[in-house]
DNA sequence: AAAGTATATTCGTATATTATTATATACTTA
DNA sequence: TAAGTATATAATAATATACGAATATACTTT
């Protein structure tokens, strides 16, 4: 499940992506279009539209041989609400987690750590 | 502004870093904490808060030779405000998509496309 | 001062990502 | 059916990124 999160983000970490999203929080496209609009070459632009619906941002309706593509605003928004669930449930529930559980739990035996800590107001 | 915001969504599309945000969303944590949960390496918890840093994510408070990191909050808040507005935001305000708005606003010309568009619904 | 500790940085390498070119596929229309 | 158009995929080259090893820096304590 965070495995998901960080690959949306990956999604939108990226200059050209995070154009195609914009173009498309205006109006539906197809390639051909973005691909005029953005002057980008065709493949590029497929390539990155490929890579948006893996993560879940876009949908895409065919119509004959015209591919129109358009955000998925529910996933958008769902988005965000993962992530904030992410950060707030506890370590044990996320899976892959578990170990890093045992060892967070495990730091407060370090004494060395414990009298540093003493001294430091967490900020 | 755009620019800030694919390099956020990039430090957070990576699983090691989101993992050290995981981390930090429990408690404070210096660099050999977070290197002994995680079991990794110090210099390459190090390099990856340095991104994160670098991103606005975290912030630091050195105490001596100690250097206790911690989530920004307000920052990871104004994050997804920030992305909305950007995407509710005319094409012309943001800087760097002039081009962009006018290629778009041409495509309006195009017979081609209109005439396929015309047959088409918008998802 | 010397030894030790926590952290940061540098560098080399393996891997991943991006963009281009070329090609394939699917569909339309003349 | 043949030519044309939109899109997808494959192959390649260029670039970027992540990781580990070694080293540097900053600070502490003895």
């Amino acid at each position: 499940m965070e495995k998901e999160i960080y690959k949306v983000f990956k999604a939108l970490g990226e200059p050209t992506r995070l154009k195609i999203i914009k173009m498309l929080s205006v109006q539906g496209l197809c390639v051909c279009e973005l691909s005029e609009t953005l002057d980008m070459l065709q493949p590029r632009v497929s390539q990155h539209l490929k890579i948006l619906k893996e993560a879940g941002l876009i949908r895409e309706k065919k119509e004959g041989y015209w591919v129109c593509y358009s955000l998925d605003k529910e996933k958008m928004d769902n988005l965000w609400d993962s992530f904030k669930d992410f950060l707030a449930s506890d370590l044990r529930e996320i899976d892959g987690y578990g170990a890093e559980y045992e060892r967070l739990e495990n730091l407060a035996g370090n004494e060395r750590v414990n009298k540093i800590k003493e001294n430091l107001t967490q900020p």
